[in-house]
DNA sequence: TAGCAAGATGCGAAAGCTTCTCAGTTGTCT
DNA sequence: AGACAACTGAGAAGCTTTCGCATCTTGCTA
């Protein structure tokens, strides 16, 4: 049950956390924003604050729950904490992103930052492109 | 002379123009914010306005001239298009920054691109991690 | 189950970065 | 030098995100 994710987080099962969870965990693939999610919320009918959306959000990553992107949108988005880390590739027309992993190039990271000493703790790797769909109504 | 790149920028040669040039050559590897520009115009003497120091900025992106990175500190930072493409090591302590370039990693990226028939546009990779410096302070 | 204290919420205000507006100034071309 | 488009500084405004606080809830205890 989700509610247990909220509890093992350390927070309150509250109605906001719990549509909020409920709207990230419906949203498949997608990345939302805060302003998306509280969209979400409106349409629904629910009457939840948009600081509180930006609240719970942080918690829940704060939590693990969720992870925190930044495409160079302005905004940050939003996606479920999968457990398995992955990168992102963006279409700068249409926002679709495709999601993927290269073991090739986890390695070469590390390889890099222990070379200049760096304690590695984390990175962001965003391809930026076209994809097939645009590329074709262009 | 610095004044020619301005003016094949299609800009017309002026003293803001100058001067925020100036402040980026001799910056070395740093890579400043546009306040650190106006900081350090102001330290010069020099009486111009914030809001100059953006749109120079974003027209010398808009020329080729610079390069906008988007670190994770909140605000863009700017740096001379030195031609060559190159990725970044920042340390999240003392925010310094190493930059690197991975023939390997770039070759992977333009194989999933294509393998996920995305036209490839531009990339933006970014290792976070603690330096060596930061590490020894702990 | 009633009561309580810590925690959460919604609202509006405010912060931080960046862009816009506009009246006045300056560079460029003849 | 003169004309005109381009540019500038200052402040207002825009956007995303966070804060402050009075009010309401949840989770626990008796
Ligand atoms: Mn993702
Ligand atoms: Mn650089
Ligand atoms: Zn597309
Ligand atoms: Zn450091």
């Amino acid at each position: 049950m989700d509610n247990q994710q909220i509890k093992d987080a350390g927070l309150k099962v509250t109605r906001p956390r719990e549509k909020i969870l409920g709207i990230l965990e419906r949203s498949g693939r997608r990345h939302l924003s805060a302003e998306d999610v509280y969209k979400e919320l409106l349409t629904n009918g629910d009457d939840i604050g948009l600081a509180t959306v930006y609240r719970v959000l942080t918690q829940f990553e704060g939590a693990g729950l969720v992870c925190r992107r930044h495409f160079e949108t302005g905004q940050s988005v939003f996606e479920l904490n999968s457990g398995d880390h992955h990168d992102h590739l963006v279409c700068v027309r249409c926002n679709r992103v495709v999601e993927f992993v290269d073991p090739m190039i986890e390695e070469r990271q590390s390889a890099i930052a222990a070379q200049h000493g760096f304690h590695i703790e984390d990175h962001s790797l965003v391809i930026y492109g076209v994809c097939t769909d645009c590329a074709a109504n262009a």
